[in-house]
RNA sequence: GUGGGCGUAGCUCAGGUGGUAGAGCCCUGGAUUGUGGAUCCAGUUGUCACGGGUUCAAAUCCCGUCGUCCACCCCA
């Protein structure tokens, strides 16, 4: 074979293609029954809103977008995450004179160049939603049990939510004077990644595996919150309690996106290996500003539909199962290719999902195959049929079978499922 | 971007210390001339990832490349 698919991307299909819609089927449902409609963006955006949004120095814009110029010589990017297009079509389209909170999910595909690894793809895809225009801690509650019960109608056993707040331009400042000046004192104790970005981003210390001891001894930011920031959080916390909401508190969580204010949080699952983030989300209460809009606060989340589909537990109700195809219809000699496909035609407008079989393989072949798609139903159509313009249907159930005209077939197979109780 | 394991049939994998490739599943045909899920019989399937080197001889040893998996890192 002389192509293969790019490195760390996928092709879904048949059992693995049927399972993910089954999912996204119940995601949507699920958001829906939220208030939740959905937005469709560009899957590349112009590559400053990724920088503005996503932040310069993060690793995402630093070394992980893919980004080329088009026969203008813009420069465009894969989008390495949805929020940021979300609010700019927010923005672009006037949403926020609407007035009130507008809610949304999205689902795609989303682009980052890592080496692939467990659950971490170069092109992965994201379900997420994003309500934009509140400030309110209910709502960051809001999407926080949206976040979980995406799992729990995917069967999964209750999750755990880390939760912390990583403040806002008014109270992070003052808690990166604080942090650096207690990261001086441990100088030597630190691993030379978290050394150098200590420099640009010390919050994202906390990330770091390797300096867990001097981790615990650093300062949290959430004993340095301003008082909105606190009390947002204190609130937020309260309702999470009284929806009986379960959480914990980490207050070494942190996002690697710059756009995160207040709430941060994330939904781990341990069965995932080194990435083991199922989803994650906060506030970003300064991206529309970043974007260009007015102050406009937001809370959002997004969930890995890779990482969902892998650790997808055993007791998954899965949809029906068997039965996509109610008829196969099963061609015998060589003519008469047109009347199937032409009783095939007629069967489907009564409403019935219909496959055909023209292939000149074996009868037993034909039947196992039929079989094997779940039809319910097998029609065949030979010389002797086709000279009477009759086709013999056979239940597949019962192994009984009688000849019928053409007109008799649609009418007959749901007598028969009745009969079955279906 | 760094490190390690692995690349043999469509799939899962055998192939001690070098001698030109096998099994199961799948697929196809038959036993059953136009009737499935079982059984039995027969058959097809390969640039042994790619490129180079060592050798009379390489799937096997060496080097490189690519892919894959896992970890670092990062994150969904």
């Amino acid at each position: 074979m002389k192509f293969s698919r790019p490195r760390g991307t996928n092709d879904l299909f048949g059992e693995r293609m049927e399972r993910w819609h089954d999912v996204e089927g119940r995601i949507v449902r699920l958001v829906r029954g939220y208030g939740y409609s959905e937005i469709r963006t560009p899957v590349f955006e112009m590559t400053d809103l990724f920088i503005r949004a996503v932040g310069k120095a993060t690793d995402i814009v630093s070394k992980e977008m893919y980004t080329f110029s088009d026969k203008k010589g813009r420069s465009l990017t894969l989008r390495p995450e949805n929020t940021a297009s979300v609010m700019r079509a927010f923005l672009e389209n006037g949403l926020h004179r609407k007035g009130g909170i507008s809610r949304f999910y999205y689902m795609g595909p989303m682009f980052r160049y890592d080496r692939p690894q467990a659950g971490r793809y170069r092109q992965f895809h994201q379900v997420g939603a994003e309500a934009i225009g509140s400030s309110n801690p209910a709502v960051d509650a809001e999407i926080i049990d949206i976040s979980l019960s995406i799992y729990s109608v995917c069967g999964f056993p209750p999750l755990d939510v880390r939760l912390n707040s990583v403040g806002c331009p008014v109270c992070r400042p003052a808690f990166k004077e604080i942090l650096i000046r207690s990261l001086a004192g441990y100088g030597d104790e630190l691993c030379q990644n978290c050394r150098e970005r200590g420099m640009v981003n010390p919050l994202r210390i906390f990330d770091c595996k390797k300096c867990g001891e001097v981790k615990k001894k650093l300062p949290f930011i959430t004993d340095h919150l301003c008082r909105e920031c606190g009390e947002h959080f204190s609130r937020l916390q309260e309702i999470l309690d009284g929806l009986g909401i379960r959480y914990t508190l980490d207050p070494l969580l942190v996002r690697g996106l710059d756009y995160y204010t207040k709430t941060a949080f994330e939904i781990i699952h341990p069965g995932l290996g080194a990435q083991n983030a199922l989803s994650g989300g906060g506030r970003y209460d300064g991206l529309a500003e970043d974007c260009g809009g007015g102050h406009i606060p937001a809370v959002g989340f997004s969930a890995g539909m890779e990482r969902l589909l892998e650790t997808l537990p055993e007791s998954f109700p899965g949809e029906t199962g068997d039965g996509r195809v109610d008829v196969c219809i099963i061609l015998i000699g060589d003519s008469g290719s047109m009347q199937a496909l032409s009783l095939a035609g007629r069967l489907r407008e009564s409403g019935l999902s219909v496959l055909t079989d023209l292939s000149g393989r074996s009868m037993k072949k034909k039947l196992g195959a039929a079989s094997e798609a779940g039809a319910g139903f097998a029609v065949f159509l030979g010389p002797d049929e086709l000279e009477r313009e009759k086709a013999t249907v056979k239940n597949m159930m019962t192994g009984s079978q009688e000849v019928l005209a053409f007109d008799g077939i649609g009418p007959f197979i749901e007598r028969e499922r009745d009969n079955r109780g279906e």
